[in-house]
DNA sequence: AAGGTGACCGGCC
DNA sequence: TGGCCGGCCACCT
């Protein structure tokens, strides 16, 4: 209704939706979902959204990670080791801030 | 209004 | 996989 988004645009929320669709024990990258929305070449926007994910409490932001399967964004997580242990909270091992079996464990966003 | 930034990705060595 | 560079697009100051 209206144009009034106090903050938020639908880009964030799209890529919430995401997020929140990634089924526990599974991981994405942020090109994938940046692909889903239909611009995989902005895929830093995904980065750039999951940072404002903070205001948000149903984004498992820590079932996001790089294409590498590297946690790159565990560093802007509370703490230094709570995405990882998100993770393996799942059943996802986590090694050096790396998933183990990054490519078992990728989810594909479907829409 | 313009510039800088960023939780990235893909290509190349 | 690792390092470097360019591209890409929205957000922030």
């Amino acid at each position: 209704m209206s144009k009034k988004e106090t903050h938020t645009d639908n880009f964030f929320e799209r890529v919430y939706e995401i997020v929140r669709l990634i089924p526990e024990g599974k991981v994405t990258s942020y090109g994938a979902i940046a692909k889903a929305l239909g611009a995989a070449r902005s895929a830093r926007m995904v980065g750039w959204a999951m940072n404002a994910s903070h205001n948000m409490e149903d984004v498992p932001a820590h079932r996001v990670v790089n294409r590498k399967g590297l946690l790159s964004g565990k560093h802007h997580f509370e703490g230094t080791n709570l995405m990882q242990q998100l993770l393996e909270n799942e059943g996802i091992k986590v090694k050096d801030n790396q998933i183990v079996d990054f490519e078992q464990h990728f989810w594909e966003p479907d829409f």
